[in-house]
DNA sequence: GCGTTTGTACAGTTTAAACTGTACGTAAAA
DNA sequence: TTTTACGTACAGTTTAAACTGTACAAACGC
């Protein structure tokens, strides 16, 4: 029995949401909300229990979060079962994933672009389709300067949550 | 009948992989690809024929892509059909539509779980979850400053460009 | 060693999304 | 006006994802 249980699923269901922008799928979602609720690491069974999943679905959601650096396993002397709990530093912790992703993306891209250009240029007569591949390469570049920026913004952002 | 139809299939992959990033369903990006590629506007049907999809489905995905302001109808004279065609400044409609989507949910969210924060100082007894709603209000102001500072590093790289 | 408990692999089921074809309303052409 | 062609609403189908229950293998307590 959770207390005042509405007004705890408010928070859940509201924090949920923003994980969802970090491409968690919403049942993921949930279940990292309630793991980091909790004061305790939690059991399979306990969160199979308050998710009203399977064990073996949230066991398949714990693997996602741990896949993603976002629970770890905390051991507990005298406990059998596998005890998880979310990471510290959400704000880190989410940030450095989804930069990451997008750094290593744009990286791809770029070089994957500028093969396909020269393999356009390398043609007798210049292609149609190269003005629109030299658009993508820009567009590529400007996200990754941007991503760039936001990467040291959020370090900075950080930094200055450690001062205090 | 495409010139190089391996090439351009190239270009139409990697760069809807990009555009997935920004939430857009595969056959969306897909869908988008094709018409940013194409030199002329496209109708519904050149579109099915291109894509491989219905005609209703890509009606769809026009519908789809037109809300997120991505794609225009224009007129020609003497054409019948629809005329569909992407919207300029690729980066700049992208990240707009991002950093806004971002940035309202944050707004929201953070309005949101203050609101739950007064609801429980207003309990006799202080409740263990207030510290962690506490911390996902400075996990979200931390969100919003993040990316205030993302829209106007956007606004930057635009301009930039806009000079030269 | 043996019995018990726990995590997880796997097959089958449910649920939701994407897609298709028909059929109709509307607007242009004749 | 009549005819034709186009876009789209709708119902049904296909496809993929999420989820469940059983069944088994590894880990623990005895």
């Amino acid at each position: 029995m959770q207390p005042e249980p509405y007004l705890t699923d408010d928070v859940i269901n509201e924090f949920s949401k923003t994980l969802e922008l970090f491409d968690l799928s919403p049942s993921d979602s949930r279940l990292f909300t309630i793991l980091f609720l909790n004061h305790q690491p939690m059991t399979l069974d306990e969160m199979s229990q308050t998710t009203g999943k399977s064990k073996t679905s949230v066991n398949t959601g714990i693997r996602n979060l741990s896949d993603l650096n976002l629970v770890n396993q905390v051991w507990k002397k005298g406990v059998r079962k596998d005890l998880y709990t979310t990471t510290e530093d959400l704000f880190q912790r989410f940030m450095h994933y989804y930069l990451d992703k997008w750094l290593s993306h744009t990286s791809i891209q770029k070089q994957s672009l500028s093969s396909i250009e020269n393999k356009i240029n390398a043609r007798p007569q210049g292609e149609l389709i190269e003005t629109k591949v030299k658009q993508m390469l820009v567009f590529h570049e400007r996200l990754e300067k941007a991503f760039i920026q936001l990467k040291s913004t959020c370090q900075q952002i950080n930094d200055d949550s450690h001062i205090s």
